[in-house]
RNA sequence: GCCGGAGUGUUGGAAUUGGUAGACAAGGUGGACUCAAAAUCCAUUGCCCUCCAGGGCGUGCGGGUUCGAGUCCCGCCUCCGGCACCA
């Protein structure tokens, strides 16, 4: 008979919801452990990857709480965004009843997983509670120069007709909907991540227990190049640019320069020329062409301004070129260029015919193209002879002392454009005021609340804009008539400090306050997916970093531990609502049970691995707690109360080994063969009863089984606990300890090699000497056949697990 | 192109420090129980040779180090992820 799951169940999770065992206050007595799931955007409904994550997440606290920390684990829902507003668009209803019905619902699914959270601490992004706390900090960092407005080249989603920030287009297309991105002129708000750019690379060294593979995204993203930058006078005329080069050591070899087509000085050059028509042209199909064709490489194009500009190393004259392989938005949207070093400037210079000259011998025999690697500097006066380095170090001293130029770092990051131009987000609290310019909305009159409207349709511009009653202000600076921001803050402002709210979540009065921030921070284990890399993971660091600097929290990385759980596949593509291609965890709830679910998602591979999902395997786990079920319930066999025998001490033995193997494995995320542990050994046990078991060991065995599979399947461990005769809350039992005698073994498998293979095999006592080893590997009948005619060379003992005689 | 990570039975995977490859499951096969089925239990299940006993082969490919290599080193192949006309 297998047990009622749907029963239990419920049962147990009135009951913890009654004790509190979960809700928690800051108290600087206790060691704490902050246990953080990224929260989620309340689609409505759960998916496997959501189980998975709150799977682990729970483990990890009730593990933590039964080894004795103060457990913060919160949750809150995500619940600005557009697909809210997507759905809203196509049924009418408003954005904000479909996401608190979706919420609703999300929680109850939430809690039937037997996944225990400090419910009282619950926040969601939408509330006016939780964004006019957004709103705050937006004008944190207005005043201090961090947030402003700019119209710049920026990606425009013509699909969801909004912009979007760097780390929001994949590949040229948006991140969201997959449509190709534009480049559109737009004025628009940023945050000045850029600032905090140096920070952001050097303290990624900071996260020694973040997966490498993230650290790693990160140094990409940001992507820190050295170089020098120097000033580059046009021949002929009172104009100048400047170029940045990573390799200053090859400016002798400049044989050309480019700039970029959107480049201010093309105007200047070329204005009034012959060559001014056939630039413009050049110009305008460059900003025709969308991001996807330019960044194909391919063949370079280019036009020749007629202008000359002076390398200030020689006093050469070199052509300036007006070319899309230079980007306006990385260095300064000009660069010398140096055809001998670098391989897009050797393939220009050969379609254009200019000279390529070599500034760094390469080696013997290297011909055909630029030669990027070190070596030598020649053809290049006072730096000749020296190595790459020496020769950048040199010409960077030159440049400052002629005063032409100076050493510089740049970084590929972007500042981080924050408006939107939707509606279901927090609205930026500025005032634009004729006479005043942007004035930010005073802190008692927080929130900027989000208007209801009736068209939520994108039109390029807010919906918000559509409304005088909203637009329509007077200036909080001059008094006079003035028009507030329309656009909307992009949802990943709104997750970018959440975690620090958890710590104090009903502040009406501040955004936390810093001594519970100091007490729950930072995050111990944050789990999530790797999905968030570069967007989430790194905006909430540069926002943790200013909220630091500005002294409210006391650390400057938010998460000292990052798991990143890996991706649910079937049939080849990530499972997701909108492939298609989900298996309900709510069928899996009702036919096996959270606990089997839980399991089955601990179980079946390394929890950072991309898993396919495999609606079988469910099956294993549920039979498991069937077994385990069956054995406490006495479907198996009845202890008695006989005296204690060798079996007894051996079983014993073995749910001490089963509790190591549990701990270590939860210590080092090894979920997937921690389950495994308890399965061994509740069949061992299986077998000790069978055999006749006796009742105090049988009751001990039990009790440890249960304590340890409690984190994992909360629900038939503690109603066994319970029918067991134990008044207490298993889940506020210590975590049991094992005894390190008791685990190591006395008898143990001597392995025989005869040259490398195992050929026999002794049960032996663990202590068994070298020597004696060696005289029963040696004296056995098959190990002597083995060896035969042979000659015995040499004897290799690692007692007490292996002999290798080798044989000639 | 550069930077990460991975390749093990039919499948998911295990092997934590160089020491019994395939734990634990899933699936398959055979059996017990049953009028029958489900559930449960038992046996078996890497490939090849063999009546058995036993033996040979085997962790993507090719080399190497070692008494001993899934694990370490060198060179490849394939797949996954990131970055990429970033000067």
């Amino acid at each position: 008979m297998s047990y009622d799951h749907q029963k239990i169940e419920a049962k147990w999770q009135e009951r913890w919801a009654e004790a509190g065992t979960f809700e928690v206050e800051a108290d600087p007595d206790r060691p704490k452990f902050y246990n953080l799931c990224m929260y989620p955007y309340p689609s409505g409904s759960l998916h496997q990857g959501h189980v998975r994550n709150y799977t682990f997440g729970d483990l990890l606290t009730r593990y933590n709480t039964m080894r004795g920390f103060n457990v913060l684990s919160p949750m809150g829902w995500d619940s600005f965004g557009l697909p809210a507003e997507n759905a809203a668009i196509s049924t009418r209803a408003h954005p904000r009843e479909n996401t608190e019905a979706q919420i609703n619902q999300m929680r109850d699914q939430i809690k039937r997983l037997g996944a225990m959270y400090d419910w009282r601490r619950e926040l969601a992004s939408h509330h006016p509670d939780y964004y006019r706390w957004d709103q705050w900090l937006f004008l944190q960092l207005f005043d201090q120069g961090l947030a402003y407005k700019a119209e710049a080249p920026v990606n425009w989603c013509p699909n969801d007709q909004t912009v979007l920030a760097n780390e929001q287009v994949i590949d040229g297309h948006c991140e969201r909907c997959g449509a190709e991105v534009i480049r559109r002129n737009l004025s628009q708000w940023f945050f000045r991540i850029t600032d905090y750019a140096e920070r952001l690379l050097d303290d990624i060294d900071k996260l020694d227990h973040w997966p490498d593979r993230v650290r790693t995204m990160q140094r990409n993203w940001i992507g820190r190049s050295e170089g020098a930058r120097f000033t580059m006078q046009v021949a002929d005329m009172d104009a100048s640019f400047d170029v940045f080069t990573t390799r200053p050591d090859t400016i002798f070899g400049m044989t050309f320069a480019v700039v970029s087509p959107e480049h201010p000085v093309v105007e200047t050059l070329v204005q009034g020329t012959d060559v001014e028509d056939e630039v413009r042209v050049y110009q305008q199909k460059a900003a025709r062409i969308s991001e996807v064709e330019r960044l194909a490489e391919g063949d370079k194009t280019g036009v020749f301004t007629g202008r000359y500009a002076i390398n200030p190393a020689n006093q050469q004259r070199v052509p300036i070129y007006v070319a899309d392989y230079v980007l306006m938005g990385y260095g300064t949207g000009a660069i010398m260029a140096v055809p001998g070093q670098d391989q897009r400037d050797w393939d220009f210079a050969s379609k254009y015919g200019i000279d390529i000259i070599r500034t760094v011998e390469p080696p013997a025999g290297f011909e055909g193209e630029a030669y990027v690697g070190d070596g030598p500097a020649i053809n290049s006066e006072f730096l000749d002879g020296l190595e790459m380095e020496a020769a950048k170090s040199r010409i960077i001293d030159w440049l400052e002392e002629q005063r032409v130029g100076r050493r510089e770092t740049q970084y590929r990051l972007r500042d981080w454009l924050i408006s939107r131009q939707r509606y279901w987000g927090c609205p930026i609290p500025i005032v634009s005021c004729p006479d005043c310019g942007y004035v930010p909305v005073p802190e008692d009159q927080l929130p900027v609340m989000l208007p209801d409207i009736q068209d939520y349709a994108p039109k390029g511009r807010s919906p918000l804009a559509a409304l005088p009653e909203f637009v329509e202000t007077i200036c909080p600076a001059c008094g006079g008539p003035a028009q507030r921001e329309t656009d909307t803050m992009d949802t990943f402002v709104d997750s970018s400090w959440y975690f620090l709210r958890f710590t104090d979540a009903r502040n009406d009065d501040r955004i936390f306050d810093p001594k519970d921030a100091s007490y729950w921070m930072p995050v111990d284990q944050y789990i999530g997916g790797v999905e968030h890399a570069v967007l989430h993971l790194l905006y909430a660091r540069f926002i943790t970093k200013v909220l630091h600097d500005m002294g409210l929290a006391a650390v400057e990385e938010p998460f000292a531990r990052l798991f990143t759980q890996g991706m649910i596949t079937l049939g080849g593509a990530k499972m997701s609502k909108s492939k298609g291609n989900v298996v309900g965890p709510l069928e899996l709830l009702a036919s096996h049970g959270a606990d089997a679910l839980r399991l089955y998602h601990l179980f079946m591979g390394p929890p950072t691995d991309d898993t396919v999902w495999d609606q079988n395997g469910i099956d294993g786990t549920a039979r498991f707690l069937d077994r385990v079920w069956r054995l406490v319930a006495g479907d198996v066999g009845e202890p008695t109360d006989r005296e204690e025998d060798d079996a007894d001490r051996e079983i014993l033995a073995e749910a001490h080994r089963a509790v190591r193997k549990v701990t270590e494995d939860i210590d080092r995320f090894a979920f997937n063969t921690a389950v495994p542990a308890l399965m061994t050994f509740t069949n061992a046990l299986t077998d000790y009863v069978r055999a006749g078991a006796r009742r105090e060991t049988f009751d001990r065995a039990v009790e440890l089984l249960l304590l340890t599979l409690s984190p994992m399947a909360p629900h038939i461990t503690h109603e066994l606990w319970e029918m067991t005769g134990h008044s207490t809350l298993l889940a506020s039992e210590p975590w049991p300890e094992w005894d390190p005698d008791l685990v190591e073994r006395e008898v143990v498998t001597l392995v025989v090699q005869v040259n490398g293979k195992v050929r026999d095999r002794f049960e032996v006592d663990a202590s068994i000497e070298a020597e004696e080893a060696e005289r029963l590997a040696l004296d056995s009948e098959r190990i002597r056949q083995w060896i035969g005619e042979g000659e015995v060379q040499r004897v290799v003992s690692r007692p007490p697990r292996l002999v290798n005689i080798v044989v000639g």
